[in-house]
DNA sequence: AGCTTGAGCGCC
DNA sequence: AAAAGGCGCTCAAGCT
């Protein structure tokens, strides 16, 4: 059963319920406090909460305590229907351009201003949206019942890594604030009262500045840093720390240390503790979706770039554990499974599917197995990846065949999909790829560009098929952990999901309850493979950690 | 004054 | 040792 929510969560909302058939009854109109009752009242019952939007309802409903088990988020699934290459000819895509294309930009940052008065907005009505939505699938149902099965699945694993993403801003990560500013102070000196650089800092300013006898040098600005360089005799081009690592000078120590304090103080200092940190969590803000591949972004907090300098901050409440849980070598899984690769899969068996590689003798080295496999995912064009390249085509020619194969797609400039049925972005306008190529008129610089513009293209989509059939998997992974957590809840608390990585999850459990957890984890792992890939047998493994700090997860 | 761009570096 | 796919975030510089 659905019902579908719309108005605003803070103002009037109307109920509509439709059953299976697209047959929706009459709206129920509420006020604020009939709304949080009508969720509490109708929740034990598992219906599919349908809204235009998680980040603009629920936050409202996990204020008030309550929890929803399911829901359907319009605007994912518009955006995924309206891209994906099963969805051609259906009425969703060639219905006129609507507000609810552009809440599905990837910028979406106009979400809250179009759905604020909900229903009003012209063509934003949530009920004609959601049965459009299933009008759609059922079309493609039609002539590939396999596909909107999957396309369906796509929409309920995002639309519960929605609901995932919101639990996790709400609760917070467990972060001690002593641990972290103890270790801005060790690495940078005492915060500095009125902002400004650090102790630390300014001292290897100064060194710098001695060492390049560059007296007024600001070392944050690269083009005065770049003079002073070759002013200093350096033979440079830029300032990265990988350029500056080669040179030998009495400068590159300081310059190195210095890069590396400011780089903390910038990303991770006490500013940035001030606006993410408070009572003790660390409340991120994910983007589900918000990379083209499906993959998650963050706005603000950059919780899937802390650095592993300041993990030790991450702790377990007092008798709470740390469940951390990472998938090893996803991403050579999934193209197993996807291409239903027998060979591959079977070395995958090991726990770890690089020496699955040397134990099968198609590499003589564990980094060579790695490094084979990830110019595989990435398109290696050179070097010792580039090499190995024939030794996996030949041991693994279904699942190399799959990614070269998207690779080819991609540089004919045409759409690619993952598992689910997420598609590529067709190339923008200026693109000149394939059909610039193929005119054998063109200026023999314009032909290179053209070819390279092509084989830009083809790695983009041969990794999009890789990253984002990993992207659903891990969805899938965390909504069944989350439903599995909930039935672990005792007296001494309830273990919840705190962090998500791409390929990580980590678990604030009751320290009773971890070993619990890792199980649960695991069976999770073990369900989402299924789901995805049937009884093919691919073994997606786990590292799993029970810590208290994240710094000794790994 | 406010916006975009590029360099740089952190993550998977 | 380097390279290849996807990002976020910050700063300074360059632009309007």
């Amino acid at each position: 059963m659905f019902i579908v929510i719309a108005g605003s969560p803070r103002g009037s909302v109307t109920l509509t319920e439709v059953d299976a058939a697209g047959v929706a009854a009459a709206p129920v109109l509420l006020d604020a406090a009939g709304f949080l009752a009508a969720v509490a009242s109708r929740e034990p019952a598992r219906p599919r909460w349908v809204w235009s939007d998680t980040t603009l309802w629920y936050p409202a409903l996990l204020e008030a305590g309550q929890r929803v088990e399911r829901s359907q988020d319009l605007r994912l699934g518009h955006r995924v229907l309206k891209l994906s290459e099963a969805t051609r000819g259906t009425p969703l895509r060639d219905a006129p351009a609507n507000s609810w294309d552009d809440a599905a930009s990837p910028a979406g940052d106009h979400a809250n201003t179009l759905f604020d008065d909900g229903a009003s907005a012209p063509g934003a009505d949530p009920v004609a949206e959601f049965v459009l939505q299933r009008q759609t699938l059922d079309e493609v149902a039609r002539s590939d019942p396999a596909r909107a099965r999957r396309l369906t699945l796509l929409l309920a694993a995002e639309s519960c890594g929605a609901l995932i993403a919101e639990e996790m801003r709400f609760h917070g990560m467990p972060w001690r604030r002593d641990v972290h500013a103890a270790k801005l102070e060790e690495a940078l000196g005492p915060r500095p009262q009125f902002g400004g650089r650090p102790a630390r800092l300014e001292a290897l300013a100064d060194q710098i500045r001695a060492a390049l006898d560059a007296p007024a040098l600001n070392p944050d600005s690269q083009p005065d840093l770049l003079r002073a360089l070759k002013r200093a005799g350096l033979a440079v081009t830029g300032t990265s720390k990988w350029d500056l690592r080669e040179l030998r000078h009495p400068v590159i120590e300081p310059l190195l240390a210095y890069k590396k304090g400011a780089r903390l103080l910038s990303a991770n200092g006490w500013v940035w503790m001030d606006a993410w940190v408070q009572d003790g969590r660390f409340h991120p803000e994910y983007v589900v979706g918000g990379v083209v591949t499906g993959r998650w972004a963050t706005r603000g907090g950059g919780a899937l770039q802390l650095p592993a300098e300041v993990r030790g901050a991450v702790r377990a409440d007092e008798g709470w554990s740390l469940v951390v849980a990472d998938a090893a070598q996803l991403e050579p899984r999934i193209i197993a499974a996807m291409a239903r690769d027998e060979a591959m899969a079977a070395a995958g068996r090991e726990r770890d599917l690089y020496q699955g590689l040397v134990d099968a003798g198609v590499v003589d080295t564990r980094a060579h197995a790695k490094v084979a496999m990830l110019g595989a995912l990435y398109g290696a064009t050179s070097g010792e990846s580039a090499r190995l390249m024939p030794r996996l085509t030949r041991a693994f020619p279904r699942a190399i065949g799959l990614v070269e194969a998207a690779a080819r797609t991609g540089e004919r400039g045409e759409q690619v999909s993952t598992w689910l049925g997420r598609s590529s972005p067709v190339p923008g306008d200026d693109w000149e790829g394939a059909d610039a190529v193929s005119t054998t008129d063109a200026a023999p610089t314009e032909d290179r560009r053209a070819r390279q513009a092509a084989r830009d293209w083809g790695r983009f989509t041969r990794n999009f098929v890789a990253q984002g059939t990993a992207a659903e998997w891990a969805m899938c992974w965390m909504a069944g952990l989350r439903k599995r957590l909930r039935l672990l809840a005792d007296e001494g608390g309830e273990p919840h999901l705190v962090l998500f990585l791409h390929d990580e999850v980590m678990v604030h459990t009751p320290a009773h309850l971890a070993d619990a957890v890792g199980h649960a984890v695991t069976e999770a792992a073990n369900d989402a493979g299924r789901l995805l890939f049937g009884d093919f047998p691919v073994d997606f493994a786990l590292t799993i950690a029970t810590v208290s700090s994240y710094d000794e997860a790994k």
